[in-house]
DNA sequence: TGGCAATATGTAAACGTTTACTGCCGTGTA
DNA sequence: TACACGGCAGTAAACGTTTACATATTGCCA
């Protein structure tokens, strides 16, 4: 728990303006109200003192006036994540040339610490929040809502009232589909796919994009050739050795954090790809560029992701009133060397 | 700029008294002083009021008495970079256990953007912070010091006066020496080290520590096998491409991020390692532990700099008068089958 | 020289909490 | 019955800003 300390008395504009020899209204004006005039000669005196004597404004007492803070939130649920990751520096980046800060969080996936990070952002007042669920539950954005913080939704829809908020996200039916329909352009027809049991409907969808692929080329599919299982490197591992059993040419490995895993159980294995196996990756993991034979990678689209995320938080801000939005982007193919032409 | 909004007035104590129909005192009392005894009549009659409209507390206005914010800040240098991305999920996770909430922050390797963040820091009048500078001025640091704001400097030691500060890093001479000397034991003798050109010196330090390494079996140190480009993954290539010229049999790739760029170049020359070229790789990336053959890695101390660090700002915002402490980390060889006995 | 703008500065009242202190009520004792 | 005491509840004064409003100062013109 934080700890009380003793209160250490902080230099105020009051100490300022003792030491200026003036009011503190003055210092205050000189210090946020960039239209009030003050005589060159007073505000000059001002900035003086208060850097002599280290002045820095309180800005809790700021935004008890009501005045913006100046903070922004991401709360995360997989902070480790490249993919988030990569977000978060994107939007910091863009957040900070708007001049604000940006307080970064992880929900580990778990609603209830989303909950405690948000009723503390809540408190905080923050100007606007994107967020990235830790599951589909609608109940955590209502404190958002009912404080009036502009929100930006990320990567993971609610299945009811979507354009109930702002929401930027990426199409996991194309990505899906996208992956499945180039193993099946090579001339696959037997092909599986590992994604891992998400709580959130993303993988689900990716599946759904992986049968429709596949039942436009009459290909009936199967249920052992859809795997699924937590999301770990072991887990990956798993997946991989039931993949070989099942006899099929191809693999969509529908996830990147358990693609690793499976990857590495091939290289164990001494299966290679793409002569033993084809496959395309959902993602583009940081590994993915150094690999040999190149893997082929479904790109999704994080670096628009992040962008459309920070403007529509930025806009929100702006206009309050303005109606929600919703963009969703669509993944593209990035050509590597692990799928055979059959 | 952050955006002035229209005051919306937001759910106060007041609200909650007079639904619960007693005095503000009470309310603040049940929210944030559990000594005090309260009817529990009247208690849950304020909580259930409370929660009827939204209530949560305004974090400045109770900041404003004196109270802990609860807030952590963290300050890296390059958020992107899986070392310090690493780190921070750790610290994130420490910190949270303590009941802290932490921001992240990013300075890009700018002087002058960390000054902004840290100013902003103070503004806010956080608990805590953890900084790894941007450079070694320790000008920023007086901000913190001022204010009397708990801090750790992480990795980047300042040149003079270490002790004056919370440290926690890693020794760069000793991992220098580490991967110079692992490549000595197996007969190497012509050793090139590829660095970065850093405003810090860890580079440096690792360079001496190559050299000492060298020293130590009597190989005369060649200015030439030593280099220094920016830090991109085409500084990378670059310095990959400076290396075979050298004629050399075994080099250290001193930063992880140059050295994607360098394993990049030799993929497409078509240099195979163990067998053309030996090499170690100061840091883990990533992708090391996917490719092959498996590169030697000298493991940096992240997770032990993480802890030590978020445990000695806890410590010290625990104690804000005892004196500083200095921790630092030792590497160690991660071994792959990168390296040929000769 | 007086008066009136226009400009520059200061006063004081918020903002939403926390908490020392005062006051009230009921019980137990003399 | 009167009184002390203890346990709760409420009043009001901060905390460090911002800003509407009041006041002082200046310069200019009649």
């Amino acid at each position: 728990m934080p700890h009380t300390i003793k209160a250490q008395r902080s230099v105020t504009i009051k100490d300022v303006a003792r030491k200026a020899g003036t009011s503190i209204a003055t210092v205050s004006y000189v210090f946020s109200n960039a239209e009030r005039n003050i005589r060159p000669e007073l505000r000059q005196r001002v900035l003086q003192a208060a850097t002599e004597i280290g002045y820095v404004k309180n800005a809790a007492a700021s935004s008890m006036k009501g005045k913006p803070r100046g903070i922004l939130a991401v709360v995360v649920a997989q902070f480790g994540n490249t993919f988030f990751t990569r977000m978060c520096v994107e939007i910091v980046s863009i957040a900070r040339q708007a001049g604000y800060v940006v307080t970064l969080c992880n929900s580990d996936e778990d609603p209830d610490q989303e909950r405690i990070i948000l009723k503390r952002l809540v408190a905080q007042r923050i100007d606007g929040c994107i967020l990235c669920p830790a599951m589909s539950r609608e109940e955590n954005t209502g404190l958002l809502k009912k404080y009036r913080i502009p929100y930006v939704i990320l990567e993971r829809s609610f299945p009811e009232s979507t354009t109930a908020h702002n929401f930027v996200g990426q199409d996991n039916y194309q990505s899906g589909y996208l992956a499945t329909r180039h193993l099946l352009d090579a001339g696959h027809r037997r092909i599986a796919f590992s994604g891992w049991d998400s709580p959130i409907p993303n993988v689900c969808e990716r599946v759904n994009g992986y049968q429709a692929a596949l039942r436009e080329f009459g290909v009936p599919a199967e249920q052992e050739l859809v795997l699924t299982d937590e999301m770990s490197e072991a887990a990956g591992r798993r997946m991989a050795a039931k993949l070989l059993e099942s006899k099929m040419t191809a693999a969509v490995l529908g996830h990147h954090e358990t693609a690793k895993g499976a990857l590495l159980y091939f290289q164990d294995k001494g299966i290679r790809w793409p002569d033993d196996l084809s496959l395309v990756v959902i993602g583009t993991p940081e590994w993915a560029g150094v690999l040999l034979p190149r893997i082929t990678c479904i790109q999704r689209p994080e670096h628009a992701m992040a962008v459309a995320a920070a403007e529509l938080l930025l806009d929100a801000i702006k206009q309050p009133d303005i109606s929600a939005a919703q963009h969703v982007f669509l993944s593209t193919v990035s050509e590597g060397d692990s799928v055979l032409k059959r």
